[in-house]
Parts: C-alpha cells; sequence; structure tokens
DNA sequence: ATTTGGTGATAAGGTTTATTTATCGCCAGA
DNA sequence: TCTGGCGATAAATAAACCTTATCACCAAAT
C-alpha cells in the first residue's frame, strides 16, 4: 500500500540535492554514480512525482522540482531520526549508555566491587549505575523482584531458588575472630570443638554454619549481634570470639585476629546471581563479564 | 558506521513482539515464517543485541528483553514517521493535497474554469487553489516571475517568450459586437471593411488584430475602453461597435449581438502557458491534464 | 565547427540480500 | 508417548542492488 523509503535512498536525494550533482553524491555514498541514478529513480517512482528537474537537457542540472523541495526537509527530518536512534541503540547495546542496578552482599561490595566499578565505569561515561548492599537474603529478594538486574551473593539453599542462575567468582572461608591477645589468636587451624571453650558472639553471617559439622556451635552461642560496626567493638573489648567470612574480616582491624576454621572447613561461595529466564540489559551483562574477567586478579 | 535499520525490519520486529509470535507476524507482514526469523535475527546483529528471550526453549515464547522493551517505542515512533512521511507525500504525488496557484484571462475565467474546476476539486478534498485573474500580459508575467504554477491565457509573441512552453486548448474567434438595433446587426458575416463606415470603439482585446489584414482598424478608432463593464454600457447606449473574442463577449446581454468577423476570420488561441524548464508540482500537472482533457467537452 | 570534458541515463552482468520451501528440534498438553 | 504448535536452520530461488561499460547531451574551448 505504502510505498518503503529507505534510508539509503533518502540519504542519496538529499546528497544529490545539496552536492547539486549525481556524481558528487556517489562520491560521498561511496557509490559508483548509476547506482545514484537508479536509486533516485526508484524513489521517484516509488513516490510517483520527480524530485528532479529533467535532467537530461540543459546545463545546470540537479535542480529540485517544487515536489522535491517539499519533500527534502521531510526526508532529512526522518534520515535524523533513524539515525538518532540508530546511534542510541548501538550505544546502549554497546552499554555506553543506559541505567544498571545492582545489589551485592556488604562484604563483597566494600572490599571487591570499589575497584572494579571504577575500572568500570572508565569506558562508559553516560552509565548511571545504582547500588544497593544488604545482607544475603535481601539481594536475592531484589534479584527476584527484579528491582535489580543482578545480585553478587552466596547462594546456600539452591534447590530453593532454582529460578535463579548462581555463577560461583569469590571463595571464602569461615573463621574464627577474636583479640589479638586472646589465648586462641596464636593458632594457625582450628577445629571447631575447640570454640566450645570460648565465649562465642554470633552475628549474621554464622548461618553459613549450618549444614556443617559445626553446626553445634549455633546452639553454644549466647550472644547475637547483627550489627557489624558493635561486633567489632564487642570483640575488640575482649567479650569473646566470633565466626566471621574473610571477606567480612575488618582488614583494617589492628586488635583483632583472624583464624581459618580448618576441622571442618566452611566455604562460602559467592558469585552472580540473576533470573534465569530474563535476559539482562547490555550494560549489565557488560558489567557481568567484566566482574567474571577482573575478579580472580584482585582475589 | 551506523547501521541502516530498515523499516521493514522494525515493522516485523513490533509485529511479532505484539501478536506474541513469529507465526502471527509473518502472517501479519505476508512472509513465511523463516523470513521473520531471519529479519529480526539480521536486526538484532545489526544492533548488536538481542530483542527477544532466547527462543529455543521453554515455552511462553516471543518475549522481548529489557533491550528489546527499550527499542520497542523508539521503533514503533520511527515506523510512525516514516509512514507519515510516505503518506503525505504520496497524497501530495497523487495531488490530494497541496497548494496550486493559477492565474487566467478573464474571458476563460468565467466562461470555462468554474465548470472545470469544481470538477476538479471534487476528488482533491483538501487541495489549496489561489486563482487570479487579469488580462493576458498580466498572467504571461505572473507566469514568467513564478507566482503562479501556470497561466491561461493566448501567447500572441510567442518570440519573445521562448521560455515558455504553451499549449493550446480553445480557439476563440473575434466578431464584431454591435446593438441588436444597430445596422450591422442582421449581417451573418463580416469583412473588416464594412466596419470602416460605423464608430469603433477599441479595447483591450483590440491588440488581436495587429499583424493581421483588419490591422487598419486600428488606427479608426476613436474611443478606447479598457474596462469591460463601462464598454457594455456603451455598447448598449449604441455609442458604436467593438471587436471582441467570442469568449469575452457577455453572453448574458439580450441588447448585444455579436457577428464573426470572416474576412480576416482572426482566430487567437488560448491555452495552458507554462515555464519550460520548470516542473509543474504534482497538483498542478494534474490540473493541467485535466482541463486537457475537460476542455474539448466544454466547448 | 569540431573537440573536449562534464553532466546524467541506460544496458547487461555479477553480487549481495531477501524470501521461500523443506526440515529439524523442542516443549506442552492430550 | 504421541501430537501440534513454536521457532531455528539449510539450501535453493527470487529480487534488489551495484558495477562496468557505454551513450547522448550540452557547454566551453579550441
Amino acid at each position: 500500500m505504502l510505498p518503503e523509503l529507505k534510508i539509503a535512498q533518502l540519504r542519496h536525494f538529499v546528497w544529490v540535492a545539496e552536492l547539486k550533482g549525481f556524481h558528487a553524491a556517489a562520491e560521498k555514498a561511496h557509490r559508483t554514480q548509476p547506482a545514484i541514478s537508479l536509486s533516485i529513480k526508484d524513489l521517484e517512482n516509488k513516490l510517483g512525482e520527480s524530485l528532479f528537474e529533467k535532467r537530461n537537457a540543459k546545463a545546470a542540472n540537479a535542480e529540485l522540482t517544487p515536489f522535491g523541495k517539499h519533500f527534502m526537509p521531510q526526508a532529512k527530518e526522518l534520515i535524523a531520526h533513524h539515525d538518532r536512534i540508530a546511534q542510541d541503540m548501538t550505544l546502549m547495546a554497546n552499554h555506553k549508555t543506559g541505567h544498571l542496578r545492582l545489589a551485592s552482599v556488604p562484604s563483597i561490595a566494600s572490599r571487591m566491587l570499589p575497584e572494579i566499578l571504577s575500572k568500570f565505569v572508565e569506558n562508559a561515561p553516560d552509565l548511571h549505575i545504582s547500588f544497593y548492599d544488604d545482607n544475603a537474603g535481601a539481594v536475592l529478594n531484589m534479584v527476584e523482584n527484579q528491582q535489580v538486574d543482578f545480585g553478587i551473593a552466596s547462594l546456600w539453599h539452591a534447590h530453593e531458588h532454582s529460578d535463579k542462575t548462581f555463577t560461583p567468582i569469590w571463595e571464602d572461608q569461615i573463621g574464627v575472630v577474636c583479640r589479638v591477645d586472646h589465648p586462641l589468636a596464636r593458632r594457625k587451624t582450628l577445629h571447631w570443638e575447640t570454640l566450645r571453650e570460648h565465649r562465642l558472639i554470633s552475628n549474621g553471617t554464622s548461618r553459613l554454619l549450618q549444614d556443617t559439622e559445626a553446626e553445634p556451635l549455633l546452639g553454644d552461642s549466647q550472644f547475637y549481634i547483627s550489627n557489624m560496626i558493635s561486633l567489632v567493638a564487642m570483640l575488640e573489648a575482649g567479650m569473646g570470639v566470633t565466626t566471621l567470612p574473610w571477606f567480612a574480616f575488618p582488614e583494617e582491624s589492628t586488635k583483632l585476629k583472624f583464624i581459618p576454621l580448618t576441622s571442618p572447613s566452611v566455604i562460602r561461595q559467592i558469585g552472580i546471581v540473576q533470573m534465569s529466564n530474563k535476559s539482562l540489559t547490555p550494560a549489565a551483562d557488560s558489567l557481568v563479564k567484566f566482574i567474571l574477567e577482573h575478579a580472580q586478579k584482585s582475589e
């Protein structure tokens, strides 16, 4: 019904008119002159009217007809519109632009991500990033509700999350944290039962011991402290010991020591969590790949 | 550099998304399903990102990726823009719309054009027409200055207007006009010398006798009246006789009579005058053709 | 007046792109 | 387990596109 105007064709038209010649336009289009002739002729046929004055005779060629004059601005607009969209989409597909949302557990958020993210955004100046940090459960929730494009967390009950895909990246060992002057501080390795002799403070990460040999420890604990700052203060005050993943251990603290738990050796895997049936935006996908590439080095 | 998005391709994309299926889209596009598959795949390659979720496995197919969702409104807009322009141009080329300017000598303007124009505009409801009537010289001027798309006039000194094209349509015979009770009124035919015996009033059309046998009459004339209304009044008052082309003779006057001049028989040709090196707008071109077709019948 | 150099149109052939026919693999529901 | 619908894929064909080679035309310069 309606003719289909090809963008290339419109471009040819505009160029012939602006450069006042088929040869000049052909050069600009990286085509030969007959190609332009045919292109214009085809366009004229589609529209049903000549765009240029009869161009066999006379001099001063390639002059627009009234109809051509009317068509020109319209053609230009459409070309511009097309180019705008094509560019937008290309930029977005190359993750130079767009909006990216992710969530991470605090340990990775503070230990690994700052460096990675700052490197990543160097090549993507127009990219907006929203970043959330929260505990693993909340991260999984945000992934599930699609409040974020993907999450960084450990996936401990995999069967409850069959709709999500987990890509492990980091391995994080659980250890015992105590004051440097604590009796345990001199040990290089630890058996869980050794801990029963000490006052144990549990925290948000203690559930990582569930389903391990060391599970009985959970019952031994008299204190539970969810807040990291308070927990550190308690430990520094010598109130007791606790278990923490290495990534959650406050490295900057000079008063505390981390001793890996070797019997059992409890490793939590931290990685990327995403919905399996949804694909990522170009930007998110690109960041995931970037993290996978750069994570090993900074470990 | 930038990919070239074809309108058809965008249409396919939108249809697959909206009809939730490649088969449905294929039907709408009057193509086969593989054609749509390839079209979409090609589009995805050009953009560098998937538009639909991986569509090999699972059920609930043809679901957009986030990128696809973002692209959708843009694609729709571009398609709409294209269609708007294509339609505008098609309508204009089919002279359903646009602006048309013409000028005509009064005789044709009042005798022939009303009927022709009213028929013409029936099929072109959105067409704007500007119409001027004036004497032949003014008409030619307006054509020359491109104040009008074309003119209707007689072209008497063709060599002075080599840059214009004249297409004759009507033939208009010069005759003598006098009161019905005038001695000449009973004659069927007239020789120019007969007129020397009567008081001759010349008018704007008298120059048509130049270069004819009857040229001496121009010198005989004592009165010159340019205004038609006044001329008619004079004639009706019996002040004298004049020469007029038949088309300029006021038919509605019951007091006046028209006697063809047979020796010499002076015929003026009236037709379309246009610039030879410019083409007409679609609407104007169409009206010219329409006039050529319908002029004979109403003669 | 003929030549030269520039314009764009045209013809024929090759190449690329679009589309079709035929077929496959996959999943869901009977 | 079969069946029907989905979309992907392969190969063949059709259509669109572009190129090389050539022509006709005009203007300016022989």
